[in-house]
DNA sequence: CTAATGGTTCAACAACTCTTGTACCGTTGG
DNA sequence: CCAACGGTACAAGAGTTGTTGAACCATTAG
């Protein structure tokens, strides 16, 4: 509730695994903003939260809003040092309280989008443009 | 969109897998009640969708709904033996395109809720009140 | 045929989610 | 001190989701 007001900005609690429910776990990561953060993180480890935001080319509230809602489901951890604060994956803790989840999610993020570059090889037996 | 009005109530397309996104998939599996429809059919296998919402004691609209969600991210099969319908997992199609997923899930399921069975191991220091 | 049963669809509502813009807070650098 | 920067909080919008109840369709039982 008083989240703000009380503790201030410092206060960006981190949520306690053993709290956190399979549905709020899947939440976390049922949004394509958040997969590609997830994904950013199990690449390259902690980063500076500018970084993300600006690599993914959304706005500063809008990143905010998704690393709360992936802090609230136990799967990122904050820290800052000086002003610029970074983020990274809490593998072992989320793993500890949902074993293979997030390694089988990370497995798959990469062919999250069923987009272009999954219709190709859904038909096409590569030959002619298949003018059916 | 015209759905029902073309093909009429038999039409319960299944979704083709390919063209499911792993956003979509979460999404399907963030969700209390799917995860409980989820938990049985694992457990019980092919189930009559009428035994399923008994169960579960939810009504017939709430658990078509939830089907719907189920089948268009390809993670039920519905078929109708007369009027009896039942629901299965789509397991090995599922795994074939969300490879470990599944697994993992209903693998955690159990934990689902974080609620009064898990928060008696957390505190509660209350020595006095066990007679045991 | 008529009635009952098993599921779906529709309309409607509250609740939530995502997104953006603006104002704000804390730290750092001049 | 004051200004700039990195992030967060708040407000507001459009859109989505979960839930209920009533109407409907399709199949079987009487």
């Amino acid at each position: 509730m008083r989240r703000s007001k009380v503790v201030g900005m410092r206060d960006r609690f981190h949520a306690e695994l053993d709290n956190v429910s399979l549905a709020q776990a899947m939440h976390g990561l049922s949004d394509p903003l958040r997969l590609r953060i997830v994904a950013l993180l199990a690449e390259r480890g902690e980063t500076e939260c500018s970084v993300i935001y600006n690599d993914l080319g959304i706005s500063k509230s809008n990143a905010s809003h998704h690393f709360r809602v992936l802090r609230e489901c136990g799967l990122i951890w904050r820290s800052h040092q000086g002003q610029q604060q970074s983020a990274r994956l809490r593998v072992d803790e989320f793993d500890g309280r949902f074993p293979g989840l997030l390694a089988a999610v990370i497995r798959n993020i990469g062919t999250g989008e069923p987009g272009p570059e999954r219709l190709r090889e859904a038909g096409e037996p590569e030959g002619a443009p298949t003018p059916r």
